[in-house]
DNA sequence: CCCGATTTGTGCGTATGTATC
DNA sequence: AGATACATACGCACAAATCGG
């Protein structure tokens, strides 16, 4: 399927830093309205094995996402878009 | 206001070292009663972005600070001035 | 009310790569 | 060539909040 593996969108060793890459497809993701307004994200566990990359990475790319607005974290719950 | 960004008082390439001149500037919050006894200090993720440095880099002023006997870490709760 | 599963919060240890001395 | 310092990233364990049975 065209649809391929969010993991094959992650260049490793890229030019660009990984919680980057990750944060921009969510964001593309939030954008493109694949992610609504209100949606729970998949948990960090879960956003670790479709990245294909460690959670602290994923973490920092939701990090960066909640201080752009776009992201709201809730302590035992989840992500949520804004 | 005060809260300007401590990332500004730490000196890249200067000549003291980046861990150092973290451990200054956490000692001088005590010092001054910014940080009180019992509270508990920034994540080492929020500190990395705080100073604007690596994680060892916090890690390492950190552990100066515990073998001076002004910082207690625990693990899974945080670090806490003494 | 308690208990367990889920999820985020935090720290621990390590590996790799780069820059500098 | 070797040592030191720093940045990025990985995996893990434990703590704490939330929710459901």
């Amino acid at each position: 399927m065209t649809s391929g593996n969010r993991a094959d969108r992650i260049e490793h060793g890229g030019p660009r830093l990984l919680w980057q890459q990750v944060a921009d497809d969510i964001t593309a993701d939030i954008d493109s309205g694949v992610l609504s307004s209100g949606w729970r994200l998949p948990s960090e566990a879960d956003l670790t094995e479709v990245y294909g990359v460690a959670r602290v990475t994923v973490r920092r790319a939701i990090a960066e996402l909640v201080k752009a607005g776009r992201l709201v974290v809730v302590r035992g719950r989840g992500t949520f878009v804004v």
